[in-house]
RNA sequence: GCUCGGGUGGUGGAAUUGGUAGACACGAGGGACUUAAAAUCCCUUGCCCUAAACCGGCGUGCGGGUUCGAUUCCCGCCCCGAGCACCA
């Protein structure tokens, strides 16, 4: 009878439910704690081919590291705020909380039918108000320690999402979730200090053991940049420039404020005050996008003022362009034409003096005319060496100080939107913010939750919640309308899964001493300057607060794969190349989905991968081949020592490195060697059986059962391999003449290097190829090559 | 432009302290079973040479180098993907 996954996988989900295989406790005697983490959904409706690979495939890990001994976590939630939750309900009118409570439920079912092995007695819903009281708990922890400040900020606008979006947010100048151009506003804001921790954030990551890339993006994301502020006077004001190369200073010609800058109006001379003020009129009316556009023609007009430069006290103009970013440094730059090529584009079109400065240890400034120069040092003096030798004439001149820079932006976290965590702090007209000490602050009931053009939360229209007593002085003040970014629910659910129910504490201090932090964290590479950045502050953050152990909450981070569209492409309704797991799980079950997005691609690096409906048939083949190969096995059988411990060794080692393509390849050699034998032992077969229950564990489960075992596979023991199991009697050796194979020599597997040597010199293709010459040099690589170097 | 990955058959991918390139799977071709089909099983499958096999030659993006031997190490290019990008 063939294998009917339709009966036997829910089957044995029941089972893993009544069982509760997967509830974990926090501590197990005699076993250490492993902690896998995959990142919890958008309760978006449906569960895609991307959450099977998401989930199943590290669930792969989690049964494996189960069966080694591990105490594991692995816990499932609803990342259940935000917008992609709250734009689907009002694309259909529907309320945002019944639609996220009915997707949660119809999903929970989905995540049922993949088998995996979360245990959902943790789960973790951040629209609850237990969930959510934590998330106000905590921020509010960071207002206190001033890490959090509501203050005027140029923030990125979405006119279609109509909320603030943090930079992170924002792609290519779009808008994250919904692709529509984001505008420039100055809003007052609340800000979360991540800049503060930038040094730490970069530093840090040399003691991860992550990958490059993750590390690299986040570097370039930050972009910490050395040089020093230098001051410039113009008239009586004293205006600070950050620059990377203080070299240059007597290569600065003229001098740029950012349009937006607050001197402006104040050094500007009537005499061009007109064109100053038409100039920042038409850079307020540039888009984010418009104004960094590549290539673009740089523009900027001449204030009248003049700074003086203070290495040589020249006088040099003093110019207005969008080219200098309000948002980065001071503002202001020197501009050096010789050795910037973006101030020698603006000298070129504006006819300002180009000046280049040669450097050598006589006459360290001299200067002379000249084109853009990017090699300005000479006798092997690199750029690097004379930053430090300018910065340090500057000093014992004091004139310089040594200044570290950024690209990264606080981290702007109110939304004017209906869907998020209700920010709880009450606006007092005497004792300004204050924290509401009455959590959690609940989402108010309101009817009209469309997010307004003005600016104005939705939740400003529930005025009975709005008005309340300042919990200080008692006077009447408003509460802040404002929700949180989903992005603050998520830089903490890691932790509540140690302690999802405690109603005293986010979490207690003994639960996240014994599971934190993270072994193991799979998520999107989308991901790596946003969630994990965000997080990675938040629990450093809350670790200086001492709320929580370590600085790092993730030992290892890994980013996963593409699954693509058959066709190669994104998969997209558009195209009509979506696979929808539910049907190929019905067709095939679900342990073949799993087992093929294994066996797709390695899963420890971020590739993408295209679904082949006819490749995953191959591993369904091999599904019924297992099932028919229960058929053969018997008390006693043929022996297969050498393949079967091989096969150990190299599934244990690939499953924990997660190359779980090769450990599928292995699992399908093994049963190919099973089914050239007449017999099959029980006791091999079961040890197939258990390298093949994190991968097929339905399939596993039920031939483990017929086998009489009461127990479920989960709570055996991974087989150990003994290499004195894999030693063959004999092995082959290739003969090289001259580096190129030209036979091959079966010999006992203890023929030592002369016997080998011996022989291979009579294999009759060999010795053709040896009377061409001499024998200059004899190669032995034991167990693998015997060569000869003839000439 | 800067930074980080990566380029291997018709396809997805194996194999690197340098040691028989192409495991495993898909697809393709041939055969067995069957009245027939499906399913299943067996054989072949990098390219060239050959009727076929042996033998031989070529072959891991391109060009050099080191080595008995290079997908792997070194130098110089090309291409693809990802992140950053008017960041002073």
């Amino acid at each position: 009878m063939s294998y009917n996954h339709q009966t036997v996988e829910p089957k044995w989900q029941q089972f893993w439910r009544d069982q509760k295989s997967f509830q974990v406790a926090n501590q197990v005697e005699g076993k250490e704690n492993f902690y896998l983490l995959v990142e919890f959904p958008y309760p978006s409706g449906n569960l895609h081919v991307g959450h099977w690979y998401a989930f199943c495939v590290p669930d792969i890990v989690a049964r494996f590291k189960r069966m080694q001994g591990y105490n594991v976590l692995y816990p499932m939630g609803f990342d259940a705020f935000g917008l992609p939750a709250e734009n689907a309900a009002i694309k259909r009118g529907l309320d945002p909380e019944k639609w996220t409570y009915e997707n949660m439920d119809y999903m929970r079912q989905q995540i049922g039918a993949m088998g995996a092995s979360f245990d959902t007695s943790r789960e973790v819903v951040t629209c609850d108000p237990k969930y959510y009281r934590w998330t106000q708990w905590l921020f509010l922890e960071l207002f206190k320690a001033g890490l959090v400040t509501q203050r005027d900020t140029h923030v990125n606008w979405c006119p279609d999402c109509k909320t603030v979006l943090a930079n992170e947010q924002v792609v290519d100048g779009h808008c994250e979730r919904c692709d529509n151009e984001v505008t420039k506003k100055n809003m007052k804001q609340w800000n979360v200090a991540i800049t503060q921790y930038a040094d730490r954030l970069i530093d840090d990551l040399d003691s991860l053991g992550w990958p490059d890339q993750i590390k690299t993006s986040q570097k370039n994301w930050i972009g910490r940049s050395e040089g020093s502020e230098v001051d410039f006077q113009i008239g009586n004001e004293t205006v600070s420039v950050f620059t990377t190369r203080p070299d240059t200073l007597f290569g600065v010609t003229y001098f740029v404020l950012s349009p937006e800058h607050p001197l402006v109006d104040q050094i500007s001379t009537d005499e061009h005050r007109e064109s100053v003020v038409a100039y920042r009129q038409s850079v307020a009316a540039k888009s984010d996008l418009e104004r960094t556009e590549l290539n673009k023609d740089k523009t900027g007009v001449f204030t009248g003022a003049y700074a003086i430069n203070p290495v040589n006290g020249e006088s040099i103009p003093v110019w207005i362009a969008d080219y200098v970013l309000i948002t980065y440094g001071t503002g202001a730059v020197m501009a050096v034409p010789a050795h910037d090529e973006r101030d020698h584009e603006f000298a070129h079109k504006y006819d300002l003096e180009i000046r280049a400065v040669i450097q050598n240890l006589e006459n360290p400034f001299a200067k002379e005319g000249g084109e853009i120069c990017n090699s300005d040092f000479l006798d092997g003096l690199d750029v690097k060496a004379g930053v430090e030798a300018a910065i340090d004439w500057l000093e014992s001149n004091d004139k310089g100080r040594r200044k570290r820079n950024y690209k990264l932006r606080d981290w702007t976290v109110s939304r004017q939107r209906f869907w998020g965590v209700p920010i709880p702090i009450i606006h007092c007209p005497s004792c300004g913010p204050v924290p509401d000490p009455n959590l959690p602050v609940e989402l108010p009931k309101i009817d009209d939750y469309l997010p307004r053009e003005d600016g104005r939360s939705p939740l400003a229209k529930a005025t009975d919640w709005l008005h309340t007593a300042c919990p200080q002085c008692g006077e009447m003040g408003e509460r802040e309308t404002d929700t949180l970014d989903t992005f603050v629910c998520s830089s903490w659910y890691f932790l509540r899964y140690c302690d999802p129910q405690n109603d005293q504490a986010f979490a207690d201090r003994e639960k996240l001493d014994a599971w934190m932090p993270v072994d193991l964290y799979s998520g999107g590479s989308e991901h790596t300057t946003m969630h994990v950045l965000y997080s990675r502050f938040w629990h450093k953050a809350l670790h200086d607060l001492d709320l929580v152990p370590g600085v790092e909450p993730y030992t290892h981070r890994m980013n996963r794969g593409l699954i693509m569209g058959p066709d190669g492409n994104k998969m997209s309704k558009s195209k009509g190349n979506v696979i929808d797991p539910d049907a190929v799980v019905k067709e095939l079950g679900s342990d073949t989905v799993r087992m093929y997005l294994a066996f797709i691609g390695p899963y420890n690096e971020v590739g993408s991968y295209p679904w082949s409906t006819q490749g995953i048939v191959g591993v369904r083949r091999f599904i019924d081949r297992v099932w028919r190969l229960r058929e053969k096995v018997a008390a006693t059988g043929d022996d297969v020592a050498v393949p079967l411990h091989k096969a150990i060794k190299k599934i244990t080692e690939d499953t924990a490195s997660l190359k779980l393509n090769t450990c599928v390849a292995e699992l399908m050699t093994l049963g190919k060697i099973f089914e050239k034998t007449t017999a099959i032992a029980q006791s091999d077969f079961e040890i197939f059986l258990q390298l093949l229950a994190p991968y097929a564990p339905h399939l596993a489960e039920e031939i483990w059962a017929e086998f009489g075992h009461k127990d479920s596979i989960t709570q055996s023991a991974w087989p150990v391999y003994d290499e004195s199991c894999m030693v063959a009697d004999t092995v082959t050796y290739a003969i090289q003449v001259n580096g190129k194979v030209r036979g091959q020599l079966e010999v006992a597997a203890d023929a030592d290097k002369d016997t080998v040597l011996a022989a291979a010199r009579e294999v009759e293709n060999v010795a053709k190829w040896l009377s061409d010459g001499e024998i200059r040099k004899e190669i032995f690589v034991p167990g693998k090559i015997a060569g000869f170097v003839v000439s």
